[in-house]
DNA sequence: AATTTAGACAACCGCAGGAGA
DNA sequence: CTCTCCTGCGGTTGTCTAAAT
């Protein structure tokens, strides 16, 4: 255990006064030792939280606000690279955060996703070749095949992000489903069939 | 004008890996 | 060598706001 007194530690948003005063401790010790900032800084958070804050919001170079169009692009390059490898991305787009472009993903996803659904639901509403949902270009023809339960048929109750979640680990299929892709991919409700056409 | 929906952003959680004792 | 603690990463959830109905 990190030692931290778990009935006084603070959640949620940040204030101002606690951004400018985690900025000073920064400024005095660095942002490496979490834990000790977080401490002597008389801030009710964790070191986690902390140290979250800082990368994310208050660290100076970030750039804030949509994407530009070239950042746009760098992503899905370096995506159908890396995968999910955020943090990895992130080095590549300076002044952007893995988290800012995690959310970036997962909204133009969700968005990817719905409008396939739109369109399969007036076509075959049980195969997806990963062209139609826009996004593939360079891999082997994939194929999805929904294996959806008979109780969730009939409401739709498919979760998006499901979808969208294939979709991700289908574009790099470098990443073999490693550590918690796996453990996604075990919950998952759909099968992934990869045909050689 | 009120309500609903979608998008964007912020923050938390669990886990894994590395460093140091 | 083993154990503990800390940090960083990726996934997920929550919140706020603008747009649509």
């Amino acid at each position: 255990m990190a030692g931290e007194d778990q009935s006084t530690i603070k959640k949620g948003p940040w204030t101002e006064a606690e951004d400018m005063q985690l900025a000073c401790y920064v400024e005095l010790f660095g942002d490496r030792r979490w834990d000790f900032i977080a401490k002597v800084s008389g801030l009710k958070r964790t070191g986690k939280s902390c140290r979250l804050r800082w990368v994310n919001y208050l660290q100076p170079g970030l750039k804030h606000g949509r994407m530009a169009p070239e950042e746009e692009e760098t992503i899905l390059n370096l995506h159908s690279l890396w995968g999910n490898r955020w943090s990895r991305i992130a080095r590549n787009l300076p002044g952007r955060t893995d988290n800012e472009i995690k959310n970036y993903w997962r909204t133009r996803m969700r968005k990817k996703a719905q409008e396939w659904r739109k369109t399969s639901s007036s076509s075959s509403p049980s195969s997806l070749n990963m062209t139609d949902v826009g996004i593939e270009d360079n891999m082997p023809n994939i194929i999805f095949v929904a294996e959806v339960e008979e109780e969730e048929e009939a409401d739709m109750d498919y979760s998006l992000d499901q979808i969208w979640n294939e979709v991700g680990e289908l574009e790099t299929p470098s990443i073999n489903f490693e550590g918690s892709y796996k453990k996604e991919f075990n919950k998952s409700r759909i099968s992934i069939r990869t045909s050689s056409m």
